[in-house]
DNA sequence: TGAATCACG
DNA sequence: ACGTACGTGATTCAT
């Protein structure tokens, strides 16, 4: 059934910008010429999500009231005469709605002399009468009497997204009276904020009490000495202010419009109208927010779509922009609808089946060198994999290009295509035009390689993202094994330390029920209840329970509780609904998703197995390789220690690496001045290095390390003594990034830190620190991502059994069959050193083992 | 949906 | 004077 939406425009603004506001003295969002946003981004969030929820034949009408002279002003002159005033910095964000939602395509009304609600009853009723399901958006209780079995009323609460939507039958329930009863629960109560009295001494409950009887106003008064006492006589006396209540609080329905429903269809929105709105009030999650579902495409953006009689016409050009057409974006086992071909004219569409019938064609394409143009191509061979077709093209990756372009994409499309400033539209109702249009549009990608290399980002793309994207394609592809029986048994064993640990805390707490996976339950026990002492601010951390415990064995089981429950949640039931049926886990590696340039590894996460916890790293015994192939982890020696070193050119720190000796040891004897340093003073001066890489803070080492704020800041201030060009490195690099608005890694990738330039004191100091790390964990991501492709044609041309299987961060994993032990060792280790060339060497180790934990042992 | 927590580098 | 370490993902609770 198509349904009309109806928007309370001026509600919506007032919610959206008490929402998004903090009081007098904090700032609110304001454009860069200081006009204040904050309720037009709040206002435009909400009825994007409104938009989204439309379908194609569905209606949209937002009203506004004009101004205060409306006819319940002439009846009343007091009406709303004690209403708050406006805040001032709401009021010229009224006219800039009205801009909003032209550029939404969206149609709103106003009339002098009525209020909003009255032009929303009227266009509600004109689409019930027309048979349509009508929601009405407000957080106006008066609009409840028009609920009926057609129009329901979608009421906000306090908050953006806290609504609860209102009908005729849950009407009763909620609130004690029926649809019609709100104008007579009116006429009784009053409303304070209308400056309306109703009958006084009827509040809300009595209102009920006497509606849930009498039914009726008019019926309440015609029994008014019945009811007796002093109720019945304020109603006799009061009848006529509860009637004028009455008759204000009921809404017109039949106000005289010059528009009718045809004019209320929605038709979308114009991309680039949308997006000068949005770069005239510097709204810069505007256009991303808008359902691209309702972009309207200009003719000149879509594809025409022809008969798959052209496809070979399209497949025998130098250039083929494709479009992957998937029903989720798991592509390893989303449903597969199918494939746009497109030679920058016009597309071809095939359907999965259509694919398949014509397989000789697919393979044969596929393995020609014409150039392919793609969204993912990680995504798209691996696709193309599990139709049975090699992709062997030579191929641009539009993902690679826009991450390198725009670092905080993070894998969204949206964002990746305004990156490269391609208009991004999908229609799942429309796949096939959707699709072809984007596959045409892949070609405009050359756009984009031009300012690549215009920012000198093109050799990082060309000889880095863009070809490990299939690297990563064939590890997602390849997997690791995973033993069921070996993971379930552990699980086992987790969940009866778990509940062990359970059972000691429930006798602790004198047996009252505590959920232990609720910080806030545990915290209200802790402190509360037995009244040991909250060191940190309510939290129960590890940190705080760690120091709790060396008085309270009370913590001690509760982080026994917290460490199995982890490892039964994410590590047991987490992972075995992501076992294949070959076996295996097949993660996703994100390639354009950190802000770093690391990967990142999800759906399942492989990058955080656990591994330092003794009994966590059992994990890793049940990832085994049954065929007589071996594990070999093999990873960096302080990568991105080495990295600073090379970067800042610290004589110190270079030397040291050198040598070969232990840095963490080594800045101990430095910045405590001994010869040999203890256990704790190398645990120290560990956490001084790491400070440094974070952008070191005496507050945050202190916490570290458990010392004092001052003591933290003497170490880092003697740190820089020892190592002097850390210090103007580190300065410069801020400096640099103050001045450009990124900072960027020894080859080249960049990270935007507009933060840089924040009023807010936090977000600027975080981006300073930002700004000193990005450069030295993005170079560290770089050098192994080119160790990556090292690695893999060296095994390609070796021809090599050996596969790369995981990278996390600073390690690689492989499975070797046992003839290659000997002779992939080295060479890997080789490569890996050699990936690139620092002014310290770069160290690698590891070993091999049946099992995953086995090789890092 | 966000906060808290904890797993990893 | 501010509030405090860099980068991730999964699970759970609570709103």
């Amino acid at each position: 059934m198509a349904k009309l939406v109806v928007v309370d425009g001026n509600s919506l603004l007032f919610r959206g910008f008490y929402a998004t506001y903090r009081g007098k003295d904090s700032p609110i969002m304001r454009n860069r010429d200081g006009v204040p946003t904050n309720a037009i981004f709040a206002f435009a969030n909400m009825l994007s999500k409104v938009v989204a929820g439309l379908q194609s034949g569905d209606y949209l009408f937002v009203a506004f009231d004009a101004d205060s002279q409306t006819f319940r002003k002439e009846e009343l002159s007091s009406y709303k005469a004690n209403r708050a005033p406006c805040p001032e910095e709401l009021k010229p964000q009224f006219p800039i709605s009205r801009e909003m939602l032209t550029s939404m395509g969206v149609f709103y009304y106003e009339l002098h002399g009525f209020e909003a609600d009255d032009l929303a009853g009227t266009v509600a009723s004109l689409g019930e009468k027309a048979g349509l399901k009508v929601d009405i958006y407000t957080s106006d209780k008066d609009y409840l009497q028009l609920v009926s079995p057609l129009v329901s009323v979608e009421l906000m609460k306090v908050g953006l997204s806290n609504i609860v939507e209102v009908t005729p039958e849950n009407i009763v329930s909620l609130f004690g009276y029926t649809a019609p009863q709100t104008v007579d629960f009116k006429g009784l109560r009053g409303d304070a904020s209308d400056n309306l009295s109703g009958i006084p001494g009827i509040g809300e409950k009595g209102a009920v009490k006497l509606l849930a009887k009498y039914g009726t106003f008019e019926n309440i008064v015609a029994h008014a000495e019945e009811i007796g006492g002093k109720t019945g006589k304020a109603i006799l006396e009061h009848q006529e202010e509860g009637r004028l209540s009455y008759r204000l609080a009921k809404i017109k329905r039949d106000v005289e419009l010059p528009f009718g429903l045809d004019d209320l269809l929605y038709r979308g929105y114009d991309g680039e109208e949308a997006s000068r709105f949005a770069a005239k009030y510097d709204l810069r999650t505007y256009v991303a927010h808008l359902p691209s579902s309702w972009r309207r495409q200009k003719e000149s953006e879509k594809a025409e779509i022809l008969p798959k009689t052209a496809l070979s016409s399209i497949l025998s050009k130098e250039k083929v922009g494709i479009y992957v057409d998937l029903g989720s974006e798991l592509y390893h086992d989303a449903e597969i609808f199918g494939m746009a071909f497109s030679d920058g004219e016009g597309a071809v569409y095939l359907s999965k089946e259509d694919i398949a019938s014509d397989l000789e064609e697919m393979k044969a394409f596929f393995s020609s060198s014409t150039r392919v143009y793609a969204y993912s191509v990680k995504e798209l061979a691996y696709v193309l994999h599990r139709l049975g077709i090699d992709f062997l093209n030579p191929y641009e990756d539009l993902l690679s290009g826009a991450y390198l372009l725009s670092p905080d994409i993070a894998q969204k499309k949206e964002a990746a295509y305004a990156s490269l400033s391609l208009p991004y539209h999908f229609d799942a109702e429309k796949r096939e035009e959707s699709s072809s249009s984007l596959a045409r549009e892949a070609l405009l990608f050359d756009n984009a390689i031009a300012r690549l290399k215009e920012e000198g980002l093109f050799a990082l793309y060309e000889n880095v993202e863009r070809p490990l994207a299939l690297v990563l394609e064939r590890m997602e592809e390849e997997g690791v094994p995973l033993k069921k029986e070996v993971l379930k048994k552990l699980g086992d064993a987790f969940a009866y330390s778990r509940d062990k640990a359970e059972e000691k805390v429930d006798q602790a707490a004198g047996g009252e029920k505590v959920n232990l996976n609720s910080p806030k339950q545990i915290a209200a026990l802790l402190f509360d209840r037995l009244g040991l002492p909250n060191i940190k601010k309510g939290s129960t951390s590890v940190d705080v329970l760690k120091e709790l415990a060396k008085s309270y064995p009370i913590a001690e089981d509760i982080l026994a509780y917290r460490k199995y429950a982890k490892l039964v949640s994410t590590y047991v039931e987490g992972l075995l609904p992501h076992l294949a049926e070959d076996g295996k886990i097949h993660t996703y590696f994100n390639q354009a998703l950190t802000a770093t340039g690391r990967l990142s590894s999800s759906e399942p996460n492989l990058q955080n197995i656990a591994s330092k916890d003794e009994e966590g790293s059992l994990v890793k015994e049940a990832f085994l390789y049954e065929d007589g192939s071996y594990f070999l982890s093999l990873d960096y020696s302080q990568i991105e220690l080495r990295v600073l070193a090379s970067m800042s050119g610290s004589k110190a720190y270079i030397e040291t690496f050198e040598r070969g000796i232990d840095v963490h040891e080594e800045t101990a004897r430095r910045i405590f001045h001994v010869e040999s340093p203890t256990h704790l003073e190398r645990r120290k001066a560990k956490a001084v290095n790491f400070a440094v890489v974070y952008g070191s803070t005496a507050f945050g080492l202190s916490e570290q390390i458990g010392c004092s704020p001052a003591e933290a800041s003497a170490l880092v201030n003697d740190f820089y003594e020892h190592y002097p060009e850390v210090k103007s490195y580190l300065d410069g690099a801020v400096e640099f990034a103050i001045k450009h608005g990124y900072c960027t890694t020894m080859f080249g990738r960049r990270r935007y830190l507009p933060d840089l330039h924040s009023p807010k004191f936090q977000l600027k100091e975080a981006a300073r620190r930002q700004a000193m790390n990005a450069p030295i964990q993005g170079t560290a991501a770089d050098i192994i991502k080119m160790a990556m492709l090292k690695v893999d044609s060296l095994l390609k041309e070796g021809g090599y059994r050996t596969k790369m299987v995981l990278q996390i961060h600073d390690e690689l994993i492989f499975k070797v069959p046992e003839d290659e032990k000997e002779a992939v060792y080295p060479l890997l280790k080789k490569a890996m050193e050699g990936a690139a060339s620092l002014k310290v060497p770069l160290v690698v180790a590891g070993g091999y083992g049946k099992t995953w934990k086995e090789a890092k042992d």
